[in-house]
DNA sequence: AACAAAAGAGAGCGCCGCTCTTGACAAGCT
DNA sequence: AGCTTGTCAAGAGCGGCGCTCTCTTTTGTT
């Protein structure tokens, strides 16, 4: 971070216009959602005529992506600061406690910004395709998190309920998968704790996910928070952190 | 059912209307998603001038409000057909067996209709609020049946794992919610019983949305109905079904 | 001071949800 | 049969949308 004394005034005035428009979007985004997203009220806010900011944005679907980069990036560093407290202040060997720290702070994000969240892990915006060379980096953040902090349990011998299971009863073709992933992402771990872990992440987004997106009525739990700590601590007996 | 041959003519010819709107709306749906249903479109194909339309539904949300209760019962059958299916096949006390035909037929469905799987459990659509009279009875089904298959194995004693688990460890708060469960939808079983089922709801979904929303990658699971199978195995065994 | 690049302004195209008014038509009653 | 009542389609119109095109103003550099 340089700060915003770079390079020519011109430049610098158009990156600030630029973090004007992400900012202004931003809010756009969290008051009438991605399908109420508009250009137009986005110049409105700006105090510019429509065509103006097309100076600044191709279309429509390109601020989307900025809107969404920053999304994950921002989940991404909320998960990475809490889980890296916890290991300061509990050391490295504290996997269940990272773990939770991780979940939380999913949980945390998403209920902070819900129409951000919605527009991660939601349904996809219709005729909306996220450009993959600007979007897999930040969106595999927190997968990639989850898997060192298991990784790191089961290199310390902390890991005991998924490596029982035999892996001779998994299909082949999900090995070959579990090995490509295995290579991509060194992970060193056996095929039962990456299909642990596969399914712990999907059921951490899943219980998310019915959270924000109001899938318990709204009077069932009195708290959702405390529903939340159970589900996650019943997660993590699956893994068989301690 | 009593047919289409019911009423005066009038009466007829305007639930055939009717059909064929919620018909076309479908179709809206599943091209352009919940944002771009547009009643426009919808009197265009119905060969009609837009204003007509309102004739038969009130507004956009209404018709969305069809549409969502429309796909709440069509997943509702889907699901307890292919549980009966198991039933008869395989007697009462085939839990896991029905889990399984529960999970595939969610996953089957949300496959073949994700345009409408997302509109039921997807982004919350901005600025419409389903109206609760109509939509909780068809909402409900699934878990209701996921319930009731969990019920009936904790029943004949087929339930291992959850009942381990004592029940004092739960937040009083959490405890008090789960009688609330209990008497509302009449199962008796355990609280750690009930979190189980909650927890296993929540992260079947969870696995379902990360497949129809594309959360992994394109390319990174060769076949993810494998996959998910072997999700739902974990989960059987999470629950204790036998 | 002159100039080219960058940025804003404005008009316009076709779309949208939704409202209001008008006129055609059919059902039911006297 | 005649008349009232209710149903329905049509059309114009409002403000908003994404996006494009052209024209003018600003701005940094030479």
């Amino acid at each position: 971070m340089l700060g915003i004394m770079t390079g020519t005034p011109r430049e610098r005035a158009r990156a600030q216009t630029m973090a004007e428009i992400t900012r202004i979007g931003c809010q756009q985004l969290i008051e009438h959602g991605a399908a109420g997203l508009s250009l137009r009220a986005v110049a409105r806010e700006l105090g510019v005529v429509s065509s103006a900011v097309y100076r600044y944005v191709a279309s429509r679907d390109d601020l989307l992506t900025l809107l969404l980069v920053d999304a994950y990036n921002e989940l991404g560093d909320a998960v990475d600061n809490a889980v890296a407290e916890v290991q300061q202040r509990d050391g490295f060997d504290s996997g269940r406690a990272q773990f939770r720290a991780l979940a939380r702070a999913v949980r945390g994000w998403a209920v902070a910004e819900p129409a951000r969240y919605a527009l991660l892990f939601g349904s996809p915006v219709p005729d909306y395709h996220a450009p993959a060379e600007q979007t897999v980096g930040p969106g595999t953040r927190v997968i990639v998190t989850l898997m060192h902090i298991i990784e790191s349990s089961y290199r310390t011998g902390d890991l005991t309920q998924p490596v029982s299971i035999p892996a001779a009863s998994l299909p082949a073709t999900l090995r070959r998968d579990f090995d490509r992933i295995r290579g991509q992402f060194e992970f060193e771990v056996p095929d039962a704790v990456i299909a642990r872990g596969l399914l712990v992440w999907s059921a951490l987004f899943g219980a998310v996910s019915f959270d924000v997106f109001d899938q318990y009525g709204t009077d069932t739990f009195t708290d959702r928070g405390i529903l939340f700590d159970h589900h996650i601590d019943m997660l993590a007996d699956s893994l068989g952190l301690s």
